[in-house]
DNA sequence: AGCAGTTTTGTAAAGGATTACATCATCCCC
DNA sequence: GGGGATGATGTAATCCTTTACAAAACTGCT
């Protein structure tokens, strides 16, 4: 009975106060003003479940991410909440742990919510819960999910240009004895970074040792691990690219554990571009994931799909490499230049 | 008409197929079956705003907290959420980048959703905003603000054991010339660390140098600014303490720009113990802020609000010193005990 | 003043679930 | 077999907005 309060105090219609308050054209200015008044001695706030009921939309978006303590997803949350939030649409927000068995419950959680949209921004997706999402009707867009973007909206990210920036580097440098600290088998990004430096490897008619190639769990822990892996190698690599920054970091503690010089004895490369890698020491070199536009396409590619447009094929966005220090010219060909290049 | 669809294929009422769905008790198991039945056939999941409309309650909780990509917060939404989605309840999260006047619209956009609850986790509140949630009758927790602690729920922090522990510690090394990096003056929780510092000094007989006090603004940026104030110095302090990590980092990257040794020549503490702080070099000694306990603490007082029952006044949360490796003893001292503790 | 054409405003029907209360069916036992 | 207790189900009001349609109030003009 709540606008209807508004609507006696303002002597009016609930018609011409909900007119008002959705600012539809046609109410006299005096009208208005008095409504308003009213609406503001009131204190009112209109009821969001009688509208929605109503209207059917809830101007709610869902956002599922893999891990909000990895700090690459609070600035792709941030991003996305703001477009949202000047929209008016509100975010409701889970992650899933990288696990990908949760990814249902989160979806459905969502769709219980009746969420307008939903962006599902992991590394993995499971597919039966986005099915959920199209029987209830409901849009989903993906990051960077090739094998499921025919069915689906995706924002692609094209790793293999990164990692081919990266290994122009790492060989104008001289290293050609260069390993890889891979995900887990079990997150589609992870395949696909392990998969694209495959290729830039091959593409740059350098071999590929399976032992260079050590898996991790995406976290600091793993990444320390991984590379222990790769220091006990004989011969082991004189460069390492990381899955992502947190894991180039662990590599990073676990050169320093060992006493390997980084970049000295070691180069090391990482994949994300978070703002930790601004900070270890060394600054770690790393390539850039572009976060914050593929916040802005998901949540364009969303508003496209409630409109009921096709999505419209976007190229893949770039990742690019940053240099900072945590590489130098490789051991061998640097006895021959004499350390032309200073660690950090 | 959804319900009555399912009604209908049941050959019950709306009343019965709504008992089944909410696990009422008294109706007849070969009923049930039927009604059972008939969801599944139809796929129908009930419509949550016209059950809210009815009911009242959402089971949604709003979170605000200050900044998102300060590795702080992630940990704290992530163990709000966790408990959050124990008991059913979804969470709507925003932040207000540290601006005490972007409360204010957080406060409307959770109300006008009628969250059932929301904690307040910023550095500052902005008292206005917490009436408009009075006035709508939605409880509210607020995270170590004392002076409203007498009208709103709150989690108080004990930042002064924690200074204590760290001038201790610092005394114990040796240092006597001790700054401060502070946070900006609009903050409550930045001027509390403030206060709980300078209390700290005298209660161990120290003199407060106002120049050795610099404000930063809580992030990497304003911490090397701050820090590069304090070195311009002279006398300048043999120790720092930042008033959070982040600022510590900054203060850091400072002292290797202007080639401090740290801990050598200057030692440096930090405040929260975000996952960074471990990470960057030297690895951070810090003062841990129990932020997995606050949000246990502030999810606790909200669904004891919502019974009706009158918060608990709990005893503050302590925060604690880790030891990591960026303090070692002061200069002074070190020449006198030739360096008894090395550099990390 | 009266008429047509615009503007403004009002009326009342959705929209979908919950729930107090009423009703009907059963069952037990005298 | 009837009265009362108990159990199962149904009826209809309610929650609060939005909005199609109807009605009223203006405007300008003859």
């Amino acid at each position: 009975m709540d606008i209807l309060q508004v609507a006696k105090r303002a002597r009016v219609s609930t018609a011409t106060v909900s007119r008002v308050l959705n600012g539809f054209p046609g109410v006299r200015e005096t009208t208005m003003a008095r409504v308003r008044r009213a609406i503001a001695e009131l204190n009112y706030v209109p009821n969001p479940h009688a509208r929605s009921l109503r209207v059917g939309r809830t101007r709610l978006f869902g956002l599922i991410v893999s891990d909000i303590n990895n700090p690459f997803f609070p600035e792709l949350v941030d991003a996305f909440e703001a477009l949202a939030a000047a929209e008016k649409i509100e975010v409701l927000f889970t992650h899933t742990n990288y696990d990908p068995r949760r990814l249902q419950s989160c979806v459905r959680r969502m769709i219980e919510r009746s969420v307008d949209a939903i962006a599902v921004m992991t590394s993995e997706v499971d597919e039966p819960a986005l099915e959920d999402a199209a029987k209830a009707g409901i849009p989903v867009v993906l990051m960077n999910q090739r094998r499921l973007a025919s069915r689906y909206p995706n924002v692609p990210v094209e790793y293999a240009s990164g990692f081919r920036e990266a290994l122009d580097h790492l060989l104008a440098l001289g290293h050609r004895d260069i390993g890889f600290i891979a995900g887990p088998e079990t997150l589609y990004s992870a395949r696909a970074r392990r998969a694209a430096f495959k290729t830039a490897l091959k593409s740059h008619g350098l071999h590929v040792r399976a032992e260079w190639i050590a898996a991790g769990d995406m976290r600091v822990e793993g990444g320390r691990m991984a590379m222990e892996k790769l220091l006990a190698c004989d011969p082991r690599p004189t460069a390492v690219l990381a899955s992502n920054d947190l894991m180039a970091v662990g590599a990073l503690q676990a050169a320093h554990a060992a006493h390997v010089a980084v970049p000295g004895s070691l180069s090391i490369i990482g994949f994300d571009d978070i703002p930790i890698a601004a900070m270890v020491h060394p600054p770690l070199s790393t390539i850039r994931h572009p976060r914050r536009e593929v916040a802005a396409r998901a949540f364009a590619a969303l508003q496209l799909a409630l409109k009921g447009a096709k999505p419209d094929a976007c190229p893949a966005l770039q990742p690019h490499l940053v240099l900072r220090n945590s590489t130098a010219a490789a051991p061998a060909a640097r006895r021959a230049r004499k350390g032309r290049r200073q660690a950090g």
